[in-house]
DNA sequence: TCGAATTTGTGCGTATGTATC
DNA sequence: GGATACATACGCACAAATTCG
């Protein structure tokens, strides 16, 4: 039967595969049933359901109990950008990022005082169980959630100053940067390391995904004269947004 | 058989599975057999398999073909540096990039002419149809794949030039700034679009992952007085790595 | 409203190929 | 070569959800 080819599942799922991405399967349709699937190529029960579960896999079906498995949609992600350089020309092929979504929506967010974990203590250059200031973010645009955010401050740079509480004071939601100088602190450097995986449950509910949905997750560290005072992990469901660096070269 | 608790394969999936994190079934160790599955848990082959299938697609633990399940390592992530940025001063907390892969190790390359399709003609900012270059890469680190990269490059810029194809020539292998200069093209700006999803079955044949494992795709594009002159997608492996943007601010 | 047909999802047993030891 | 163990494949059964007459 086989000799050095494909498994038969991969070639039914790619064959399905093309359908869907050239358009002859368009979102929203249904698949051929596993019975159709089983006469129309001429393999098993087996090889159909393990197909169907290989594009289930991929994100590119989804399947109905008692109904069929339907192409889903895919939206074309949007793009947040993240990087603050701006070309200096005039016209530029970048105009658009202006209008991009940048964080323009509402948000909510709530601080408290803690330890600090290993991790962020690590990421923030202090030791595990100094007190921080962890603040929870949910960003909404047009009402729905895009993003989530966590972030840490070490107690030790903002205890008892009036920037100490990141959304509250005359500097309320300001950014860090902002924040920051407001104490003197001169924030010169951020890194960003952009991950995936798949989310967890309760990113999910708020985001408004289905469990397996990705999502990428940001770890920027804001650094004054290369030490770290801010450090932050970002969740934003990765079927609905790109993020985007703009950089010069050289 | 079944009424309404767990399926089978599920609880044998997460009693494995809580003996693999809380360290009974350390790293580099080998999973009890699908025979012993079967034995210890008084279940069928398939659901030892399923078992078996559910933990390989978390990652957590890789199947070698006529020897044996083994507990994966859950190496951190490591860097990919994606920003040419370095900051000026001496002693940062920065230095281990150097260190970090920057794509240090072998690769492989295949280019083809081929008709720009509607989404690659859109990035590069010419007609669909018209001819490109089409250039795919794995690179690899420890003759580990770690990453894929399909570039396009316009042929009418590149076109009947001596840097025509990326990997040949005295500039072969060179990268995209090099090889632009070398015909009096400026490249002074890249974007990068890091997005997320399932990894399709066959980049993960490659990468060495299984159907539902999550990758990164990296959209970069390379500008010249804001023409766009490549673009490329660059799918990476999320549960191994990340991308490291450093940037100043202001 | 009821019930039959369809479809997915899960589970079982078995057989064969093939890589590793 | 033989033993072991995973990978693929086939055929079957049944539960649950959906659809539709």
């Amino acid at each position: 039967m086989t000799f050095g080819e494909q498994p038969a599942y991969l070639r039914v799922a790619g064959d399905l595969r093309k359908k869907i991405v050239d358009g002859s399967l368009p979102p929203r349709t249904r698949l051929p049933s596993q019975a159709r699937i089983r006469e129309e190529y001429g393999v098993s029960d087996t090889v159909a359901l393990e197909a169907r579960k290989v594009l289930m896999a991929e994100g590119l079906v989804e399947g109905r109990s008692g109904s069929g498995t339907y192409v889903r949609e895919r939206p074309v992600p949007r793009r947040i950008a993240r990087s603050g350089y701006r070309p200096t020309g005039g016209a530029t092929p970048f105009r658009q990022e202006q209008s991009d979504a940048r964080a323009r929506g509402t948000w909510e967010s709530s601080s408290e005082q803690a330890d600090a974990s290993r991790s962020v203590a690590e990421r923030l250059g202090i030791q595990p169980g100094d007190r921080v200031m962890c603040t929870k973010y949910v960003f909404r645009e047009a009402g729905e959630a895009m993003m989530l955010s966590t972030s840490w401050e070490p107690l030790a740079l903002t205890g008892r100053t009036p920037v100490m509480l990141p959304e509250e004071g005359p500097l309320g939601g300001m950014g860090v940067v902002e924040r920051m100088r407001a104490i003197d602190v001169v924030v010169d450097n951020v890194t960003e390391e952009v991950g995936a995986r798949p989310g967890l449950a309760e990113e999910l509910v708020v985001l408004g995904g289905v469990p397996g949905h990705v999502v990428l997750v940001v770890q920027r560290t804001y650094y004054a004269s290369g030490r770290p005072v801010e450090t932050a992990d970002v969740v934003i469901p990765a079927d609905r947004y790109r993020v985007a660096y703009h950089l010069p070269v050289k």
